[in-house]
DNA sequence: ACCTGAACACCGTTCAAGT
DNA sequence: ACCTGAACACCGTTCAAGT
């Protein structure tokens, strides 16, 4: 493995042990096996480093819808698994789901980890495409469709992370608060 | 102004013009005329303090959305105008606006900042009842359903964040995202 | 080309002391 | 009760130097 590839593996291994806070350049220098500011010569500087965790995030992210949209599962079923792999990834790597989706500082970088984003998001929104060619979903702009699911599934997920989502809220979980929005915008047959 | 409402200010102006980052303790200190850890004297620490900056916005927030739930608009309008107030909020105070929904470590925080919290939402779920009553919004349990609004709204200011909200996506605002997404809940009459 | 070590200018936080 | 100043153990980042 090149060294990059090393102090990216490194940096995700320690968001996902230490969170965000643990992810000291001299700490991934040191578990990688150099010293403190050997980062320093493969990214420009902290956020390049968190940011290239973020593309190799979102490259495994759009293999991922990827394999859930040409699986043989009904549409809006492929729709539920494709969303079930994100809140699952959310949960098992929380510090690493942040910065794909609600790090500003990260998230606003160019280059890569902008187009690696934008592959993942047109996976997801052919997904969409097919529960409306199924009816499963409104005939709306599929691309405003999918970005209403998205936006909705990561303010779920983040209200989960804040530890809002209480019963008395109405709102038990991610997956159920997208199921019960899906069977809200499913068309009407009456 | 008692030194610990003086500090909370002066946190939240920072915030405002600086961003999280501009908001070390000793800034803090030295801006409010203080020594730099004259902050420690009135907060345990700096999570502390951003969560007092945090309530004192939910507190805020929460008088908006009573005022917009008793004004004499429509309830639909009513809707609109409660999250309006919170997109502005967003716009204007974005690193407050991500202390209060996007920051696990400070929103996850119990005591004064969770109940004020709780109060707000209490709010907005009032006016999501108006909606339901008036036809404007589904048959879902009210809490549920204020909760998925809420949640979106959250997402698609995350995603304007991160600059990921791209007329390619459909999306080409948050307040257009949401006048979609109510449109397309709302009961159809055929 | 890639890495190390010293150095700089910061932090949050603690502690002893002042008034 | 409230505040200051010194001190500690960190950081990110830069730079000169090594191989």
């Amino acid at each position: 493995m090149t060294t990059d590839k090393k102090l990216i593996a490194v940096a995700a291994a320690l968001l996902d042990t230490g969170g965000e806070d643990a992810v000291t350049l001299r700490a991934v220098g040191h578990a990688s096996g150099l010293s403190h500011n050997a980062p320093y010569k493969h990214f420009e500087n902290r956020d390049a480093l968190l940011a290239a965790v973020a593309t190799a995030d979102f490259v495994w992210l759009a293999e991922a819808f990827k394999s859930v949209r040409q699986s043989s599962a009904e549409p809006a079923a492929k729709l539920m698994n494709a969303l079930k792999v994100v809140i699952a990834f959310s949960v098992e790597h929380p510090a690493r789901y942040r910065l794909l989706l609600s790090n500003p500082a990260i998230a606003a970088q160019k280059g890569d980890l902008e187009s690696t984003a934008f592959i993942a998001f047109g996976e997801f929104i052919m997904i969409v495409q097919e529960c409306q060619a199924a009816k499963a979903l409104p005939d709306a702009p599929n691309t405003t469709l999918a970005g209403l699911l998205f936006a909705t599934m990561n303010g779920l997920i983040a209200m989960e992370a804040s530890g809002r989502m209480r019963p008395e809220k109405g709102l038990t979980s991610v997956e159920s608060g997208l199921k019960t929005l899906v069977h809200l915008l499913a068309p009407k047959r009456r």
